[in-house]
DNA sequence: AACGTATTTAAGTGACTGCTTAAATATACG
DNA sequence: CGTATATTTAAGCAGTCACTTAAATACGTT
């Protein structure tokens, strides 16, 4: 990779020790990076939002709420659906979608954020 | 936008709340969604969870640790930064960043998240 | 069966990501 | 000053994203 920088007042055991810690973290941060990736939009953001207040809701409701176009919703709620963040039910023709209770680990604190109006990031 | 589906069984005023609720996380959403945007990355992830062990650490360590090049690592060093979530402190010819203290609102639980092994998501 | 509602799927497209390599900037040191 | 180290900046590019519109699927009603 690179030939210059690396090492020379590093401190190597530190390095070494830092490889190793980050290898035991590695699969639990590549799932949580999906999910934060997932949540890091603003539209599916909204939508985990509202879900988590209602408890449940159509796709069709989410696109009026949100101003957007069916379809879009449907593919939002599709990568949701397909990262276990969500689920749906089958009532009639329509479909209602509501947080999965496994992904409420996750979810959870992020959306306590929310609400805690505590995003206060920068300055 | 659509002309069909939209209200027939709908909760209008279900929807109308929702719309207002929604008003009024708009700008705390909005700032959220960038910082999950930019800790859904497993890279920048990675990078973040090293700083908050270690406290600070330069360019040159993260490269070596995640093993990627510097201008990619410093690549990723800059959005952070942009964003407010990390800061940076020159020493010499080597810049330590390190988290803001101003994120830790929003890292914090994310961050606790890795540690606790808890993420378990899906299936 | 035929039509209307609810939703998904598919194809296309412009914008954005994250990397690469090469060059620029900045600081330290002989 | 010239060279080595540390980092950033810039340009290029393949891959992904989020939307659009149009078509497909599915259920309900008459």
């Amino acid at each position: 990779m690179t030939k210059s920088c690396i090492r020379v007042y590093a401190d190597v055991e530190q390095i070494s020790q830092c490889k190793q810690d980050i290898e035991k973290v590695d699969a639990a941060i590549s799932k949580l990076a999906k999910a934060l990736d997932l949540a890091g939009n603003e539209v599916r953001l909204k939508m985990l939002f509202l879900l988590d207040k209602e408890s449940k809701m159509c796709p069709c409701d989410l696109s009026d709420i949100l101003g957007m176009t069916v379809p879009a919703i449907s593919q939002h709620l599709k990568k949701l659906k397909d990262a276990g963040l969500v689920e749906s039910n089958k009532v009639g023709q329509t479909i209602f979608y509501s947080i999965a209770k496994s992904s409420n680990l996750i979810l959870n604190p992020i959306l306590k954020l929310i609400e805690n109006e505590k995003v206060t990031t920068h300055e």
